[in-house]
DNA sequence: GAAAAAGATGAAAACGTTTTCGTAAACTAT
DNA sequence: ATAGTTTACGAAAACGTTTTCATCTTTTTC
């Protein structure tokens, strides 16, 4: 807390209050020896400007907030990676909420976030949400908000995503050359728009390739890992057991290899598996892990550029960007033949 | 940003800005039943307090800094979330900031954060850090600051960390004892606290058992991954070759993987390694991977309590805190005979 | 019933900036 | 020399809170 302010700047200088601050801000009506002369003082002394009384004048906060489900997690991890790079490069602080899949965590935090403290907010939705009346509120108020990778359904959001549709369709087209007939789609518990899309991607792989839908395959998970894995032990020894295994999620893969190790099915000769995965370790895996892998990174890049477009006002009038980056699947041992 | 405020809030009331103020903070100055009227006034107007306006008046931003070399690290992810759990529940907000490893940054980054943008700062030091002068400024000055995991080695800083040596000293032995006569120690460039630590219980254990120490063995990477699978793949390849490896971070025992694969080395068959590392996937590699793990999460909370704790000025006069929370060693198939 | 105490409210200063506006002094053009 | 313009600076208001202090009313006390 250096309690060395304007006031002190001033006097110390000689200077009125308002000349050493236009000196600082490089203001027109400054001379140049006098711009000088500031910048020195306010080196040698160390000055550093009172953000909250620069923010209250200025009605500007220079912060963004990032709401996300979880961190501890490689795709989120990666995304809030991008954010800061770009946030950090234009001088923006970042701040970051947890809503941990839970809607009431979500709105009290957009509710907060209301008053003002951040200029604009990248929020990746929780699970649990039905329609979150805050967001809608803040959005209709004219604040900048982007969503990304877990969007909402309506069309009047700026969003960046992947092509989720896409990625599940190409990774059940994947698990049915290899010879599954029947593939399992593992979701998560709740609504989000990834799985939802993946699921309807996987679904329309199926009919392009003349399989029949089967609802007991289509298996809804937890937000526990250890219940997922007996929920996916049990799908795993039912009659008509699954092939193939799509993941929708990277946690889910994981406790689907914990499962098939408890119950002895070996991947891929007994069962295939493909999963949405950012694992860097995808391919060390026993055995490497087939993954579709959205660029998060990146994602998280170009949602925190479109946002700062729009704080920044350099919208094209009132069109809403919805930016899709392609998702990567590559192929290994777990859903080879 | 709800321009509404509390001189809105009190016209609309017909009261005093003052008096609304009060009545929002709970003052005792004002009856129970104007509360009650303010309050659901509101409410009903969605009113939401300007953070800066309030911070600039009472000299407390509500907020702390988390300054972190990277953040797509399982260690660092699981370390925010123990401090975010701890802040959101205290009701701060989090700013986060990264270095990259590099101590420009780390400097400037301290240096914003004295304009008392935060109230506190969590901080892991960068690997290319000599003694930062801001660092010690900062703390000089009375701020609060906790290190955790990469601390400095000056005894004034309170701390957060896990028993490096000793983690460093048993990973060392349990190589021994599967029979592993050279063994080599994987550190990163610049200077960290924990790889330093770590390598003086390699050495330690290495004493121990009468094992000489042999300065080739002690391989010095770099922050590039694929530089890293070069140097190890040539560490792997030199007369009198390790036999067994301990790795300081977890992304060099997984370059060592790729490296072994690239030469056909078998783990644990033709070299064992272990390593210090949080990755939830360790027991599904191939081989799965003995690990050091320190308890990030533990961590992260800790040191967030103990700087909040210096915050609230809840200390025991000077003392300063030097916590330690030991880590495990799990061996796997790595490391075995 | 007067003095003292308690209760409830409001006016205004303060926090540290930024910005508008005003005004000297210096310069330019006629 | 005079009017106009430019240059460089300062005074003061404003941002939205919090807090101190004063004020007025009501209640208590002897």
């Amino acid at each position: 807390m250096s309690s060395i302010n304007l006031k002190r700047l001033s006097q110390e200088l000689g200077l009125s209050i308002s000349s050493v601050s236009k000196a600082l801000r490089d203001s027109y009506e400054i001379s140049a020896e006098t711009k000088k002369r500031v910048l020195e003082m306010a080196e040698k002394l160390n000055y550093q400007p009172n953000p909250f009384a620069s923010s209250l004048r200025r009605k500007k906060s220079q912060s963004i907030a990032v709401v996300i489900p979880e961190i501890a997690n490689n795709y989120f991890a990666l995304a809030i990676n991008g954010i800061q790079t770009v946030a950090q490069q234009k001088g923006y602080h970042v701040l970051t909420y947890l809503t941990h899949e839970n809607s009431k965590d979500q709105d009290s935090t957009i509710k907060h976030l209301q008053g003002g403290r951040v200029d604009g907010v990248l929020i990746s939705l929780c699970s649990d949400t039905a329609n979150s009346q805050q967001l809608t509120d803040l959005q209709s108020a004219g604040f900048p908000v982007v969503f990304f990778d877990r969007i909402p359904d309506s069309p009047g959001c700026p969003t960046v995503s992947t092509d989720d549709f896409d990625g599940g369709f190409k990774a059940t087209e994947q698990l049915i050359k290899t010879g599954c007939k029947k593939i399992a789609y593992l979701r998560v518990a709740g609504y989000l728009s990834t799985t939802e899309n993946r699921m309807r991607g996987y679904l329309a792989a199926l009919d392009r390739y003349n399989i029949p839908q089967n609802p007991k395959l289509i298996i809804e998970c937890s937000n526990d890992d250890e219940q997922n894995q007996e929920i996916i032990k049990k799908a795993l020894k039912m009659r008509g057991r699954p092939d193939g295994i799509l993941s929708s999620v990277e946690k889910l893969a994981i406790s689907t290899y914990y499962a098939c190790g408890e119950i002895n099915l070996k991947i891929p000769r007994d069962v295939k598996v493909i999963s949405f995965s950012c694992l860097r370790t995808a391919s060390l895996l026993s055995p490497s892990l087939s993954t579709i892998t959205p660029p998060a990174f990146e994602i998280g890049k170009e949602a925190a550029s479109l946002l700062f477009r729009m704080i920044e006002k350099k919208m094209f009038g009132n069109r809403v960007e919805k930016t899709v980056i392609k998702s990567v699947l590559i192929e290994r041992n777990s859903s080879r033949k």
